[in-house]
DNA sequence: CATGAATGAGCATTCATTCAT
DNA sequence: GATGAATGAATGCTCATTCAT
């Protein structure tokens, strides 16, 4: 990541103060996104914004740069909660398997709990401005990471077959985002729980090695 | 499907001749794509859509009724081709398995020649108004159905597990969108026809019973 | 003048019409020079040019890319009036020193008769951009031209004392702007009339020669 | 004079220490000179001013109730220049002619070293309230007088025509104005200090009698 | 049917000014 | 006296839609 990329991710502020920068950009990016959800980005007004913000219509422009600004922050506090979530559900857990399927179920429900947020992520990526863009991209491939490396570890330790781990677990990010993409026929047919199972045990069935079906058997019973 | 859902199919033109009509939308319909695809619905002006169509200014308003309209028809012809694509390709194939995996195939390449097209409906369909969006979604029902009912004759056949057949339909969806929507990554590791046959695999791997498993071996070999 | 500043003076418009360009610029010039002399470029809003042109706000931008662009136009207007009516003053008459004495009394009747957009050049040639400023620049050079001209040919023909042409030229566009620029003071002290004559006397005391002030005496006799 | 325009000369403040209010003015119209004379007054903001200046946003405004009090002041600073350079120019200078010389040459001078500030006052009188255009005007006005007054003693004492004074000072005032509004050009044809000497020559040239031809020529040669 | 000039509501953004601290 | 965050009115410009020709 050179400099020039890592720049197109700062959101610049006239303000000085970064705990009051901190407070105002959660109560704009809060709105934004609950707005953009809705309505789409297009379609959302600054007024709109900064009126369920509840700050003054010149006011955002003292800690945003643009509208596409406020897009860019909505849209990376979403990739920033992975971030942080999925480290944490992997915490202490040793067993690369077991801790593959707190990985996926971890991902499953960030998506779970921010489905407007992640629908965003599909629709507006486009309206950003090419370095924008390639931030976000490049956030995206850091967040997948964290599961290509969990099953990379899987593969090495025997317990998954040599598969590509980025395909593989693109095809896990699709089953997370699928649950919010059609969410308005699926949670129709099933719980958000259950089609995470569901699509557990068919990622598993078709990336475990013998050795690691024993595996994950025993250490399911245990 | 009540009547009024129905209408909200229906796009209005003041003009007689229904040839005429095919015509000018068809023009229409080609040049909005492409600019929707490109740019994205909002960033599309009305005057470029008619300068691409080779038309007036004025003239799209006798065969569309707004800006929504000619969105509506660009997600509906969409829609259309995999209606005709799919069971084109079913045609003549009697073995259900070889049918699902020939129904799988078709659609993943229909998404793989209408990358554009495929992206455009994920991130536009919430500028529809309400009717038309309920529309949209009825339409991609029944593509789906071509999914489901495929798998559902499997199941019956005994050669697939008695899972939910839509789920199943869906998780192939996902795979198929996947591919346009990962795209910028996925062309990276893949390439389409490897992505279907690994996507294909992964689907049998997890549906089918130990009868259809057998039948399938005996299928391919033949 | 290469291409380049060429195009710096050109105003784009959509329309294709070039007579109904020239009206409906006409109209926006005219109400534009009127409210930009009386509150200055900044103080005008778009808005009212288009109400006092008697035109919608939209419409303006057909014709026009900018206000930038109205500014332009009202200031090349006036340039343009300097190249008519000059040369129409001069014609005809061959003596050179009473050339001269036509073209210094045009030169300040145009100012005379154009003294909010004389004034206006003065001031908000600076709201210009760069290269529309060198296009006001040079237009304006080749209208002093005219001026440094009709010098240059009493030089030649030993009337004049050999001055540099352009220096003396810009003595008598001063001479005629400073009626404008300070008419709110002049125009209580004298008339424009008797202020060219006068002006036009003390230039000829500095610039003719003992053969160009008999020649004078001789025709003014005449 | 009467008392409501000598009020408009006023800048008020709501600070009490007179020579803090002498040095955050001296500062601001530092500041605000500079700016003004590089992009204008209307571009220039008031945010832009007050960092220029070194002080905060909010500041300016004990000490000046607008940001046109701000233009007031700068425009009133230059002509305070003219009022202080000329009488010191002329100090000593018995010979009426001499004087009239020296005058010339510092008023000249005074623009010469200050064309931004020069030019401004041309520029963005029009964006002065009426009352403080009023103001101006008057300041202009006694600054004009110094040369009135001079080529009035030339006149009493024989050595000038008896021209309107006025008038011919307007001519000095614009031989000296039109350096900076012409100096893009005129500084590429010749210099400040030949510039004033050639315009000296012709004014000298139109206003001295024999009388006063004579006694020039003899101080001259002193 | 076709044209494209005309309309005007709507929006992002700026910036002079205020005021709580 | 000094700060700088907050306000909100104002403006240039766009573009979907209309309608006279």
């Amino acid at each position: 990541m050179n400099a020039k990329r890592h720049m197109a991710a700062e959101v610049y502020s006239s303000v000085e103060d970064q705990s009051l920068i901190d407070k105002r950009r959660k109560q704009v990016v809060t709105a934004a996104a609950c707005l953009f959800g809705r309505q789409g980005y297009h379609a959302t007004t600054i007024k709109q914004i900064t009126e369920a913000a509840g700050i003054s219509t010149g006011l955002i422009y003292l800690y945003v740069k643009n509208k596409e600004d406020v897009l860019f922050l909505v849209l990376k506090s979403l990739l920033d909660l992975y971030c942080s979530e999925i480290p944490k559900a992997a915490i202490g857990i040793e067993n690369p398997v077991l801790r593959f399927c707190a990985v996926l179920r971890a991902y499953c429900r960030v998506v779970g709990n921010n489905m407007d947020a992640t629908r965003l992520a599909y629709r507006e990526t486009v309206s950003l401005s090419t370095p924008r863009k390639r931030a976000i991209m490049e956030m995206e491939l850091s967040t997948n990471k964290l599961i290509t490396d969990s099953i990379q570890q899987c593969i090495d330790a025997g317990y998954f077959r040599p598969v590509d781990p980025e395909i593989a677990a693109y095809r896990i990010v699709l089953l997370a985002h699928g649950w919010s993409l059609k969410s308005w026929r699926l949670k129709r047919l099933t719980t958000l729980e259950s089609y995470i199972e569901e699509g557990l045990a068919a990622s598993l069935n078709s990336l475990l090695t013998e050795k690691g079906y024993h595996y994950y058997q025993d250490s399911e019973s245990a």
